[in-house]
DNA sequence: CCAAAAGTGTTAGGGTTACACCCATGT
DNA sequence: ACATGGGTGTAACCCTAACACTTTTGG
């Protein structure tokens, strides 16, 4: 365990990283259930070393937690309010634990406590990841990490859950401007999944042809060889996104 | 003069601001000199209050140096680069002003110096004004506060340059979409200055017809009384933006 | 040969762009 | 009456949405 100090870290700054992944026709989002008795769901947090930049740090956190680097990870939004605290998440669970912290075996210190329950502005991060390349690797403050439905996630804490919908809201804004959809698909892809994975962000849905015509014209699709899955169809195109 | 200290600020965190301004088919920004020997530019910049959110705080800063509450105001970008400090600034300063900082009339002490020299991440904001609504209002740290047109700007300190940059991006990228152009006009106007406003913007000409039309079409206009301007030509209509 | 699903072509409609015309104003 | 600049109407164009048809695959 590494003690929270400013000689360190950035104090009273943090960043929160919204990952979202994709299968089987889910958006996913990444969710720690944190190593304390009391059911605390948090989002894969982390703080700003004195040394590293703030895209750095973000990237570093992920790092963490997924195993890949080179993630396409953005930042979309502050959360600042006066009174953003992590109090009473903190009382809650030194209530639920106390022989952890009534114990010799010091977890945080007073110093760590107050570092920890301090006001802090997040800044909002979200990634786009392959969801089969994701070695998940909890941090010893995770009890577990899990994919989670975006329309199922547990009670998160603080304003997390503001801060996945405020993502969400993002990513449909800007999927389009930017391409970077495919961030969320394996290297190679039908087209029908690519609009099953449109389908699933909006919760809409598309004609086929008019579809087809709308992602090909982005020209940054390479057509490969067919997919033959064995069905009793035509096999589909196998795409790859270039570069 | 307030002194730095954590107890009063969040340490580490600053905002800047960029003020876009329009008047006469230029584009401005509010940039202050501040008061020191050594020619230094900066945007208007602040901390952030414990007790104040990061909003409030922009917002604040900003009443500050303008006069004006309830201005158009939006955070677009932060910066927050690992070697991100005032460190080359305040040494200039210190050196072209050893008067100041060897007489009695202590400004600066010790510990303000290592706050303001210290790694800062910064919350970019920028704001749209009627120029004709503004108060200038030097603070103790400004020299003088003046409206450049954005392409004849003076050299700013540290990345502020950078700053304008990014923020006139990302105006022109959400000038349409949110309809906010207008918070850079008085509260009547014809529609050849909002023409004109828009080809200041993006630096492009329009054809005047289907401008109109495109902005009639956008429906947040109310059309008033004409504007009789002694030309001898048709009386332009003006208009008012609805709320 | 058939069902299923992929690929592609064709037409209709809506919105934007370019051009033209008319109107008010003061000299 | 006329020059000037403002307001509006119309037709051409482009892009997208809707529909139709063809092709491939395995049973």
């Amino acid at each position: 365990m590494n003690h929270f100090n400013s000689q360190t870290y950035i104090p009273q700054l943090a960043i929160d990283c919204v990952i979202f992944g994709y299968k089987e026709k889910e958006l996913k989002v990444l969710v720690s259930k944190i190593h304390f008795k009391g059911d605390i769901y948090s989002l894969p947090s982390g703080f700003i070393f004195q040394h590293e930049g703030v895209d750095e740090a973000a990237h570093r956190i992920l790092k963490e937690r997924t195993g890949i680097a080179n993630i396409f990870l953005e930042h979309y939004q502050n959360f600042g309010q006066a009174n953003r605290t992590n109090k009473a998440i903190f009382q809650k669970i030194i209530e639920k634990n106390r022989e952890f912290f009534e114990s010799e075996k010091i977890i945080f210190t007073q110093a760590d406590l107050e570092w920890l329950t301090s006001r802090f502005v997040s800044l909002g991060y979200y990634a786009l990841v392959d969801i089969n390349k994701v070695t998940l690797t909890k941090t010893e403050m995770d009890e577990s990490m899990e994919w989670y439905n975006i329309h199922e996630l547990p009670n998160l804490m603080m304003d997390h859950e503001e801060m996945v919908k405020k993502a969400l809201k993002y990513l449909r804004l800007h999927l389009d401007t930017n391409i970077i959809v495919f961030n969320l698909l394996p290297e190679t892809f039908i087209m029908k999944e690519v609009q099953d994975l449109y389908e699933t962000i909006y919760e809409e849905t598309y004609s086929r042809n008019n579809f087809q015509k709308k992602i090909l014209d982005l020209k940054v699709l390479e057509r490969l060889e067919k997919k033959f899955t064995g069905a009793q169809n035509k096999a589909p195109y196998l795409y790859r996104f270039k570069r």
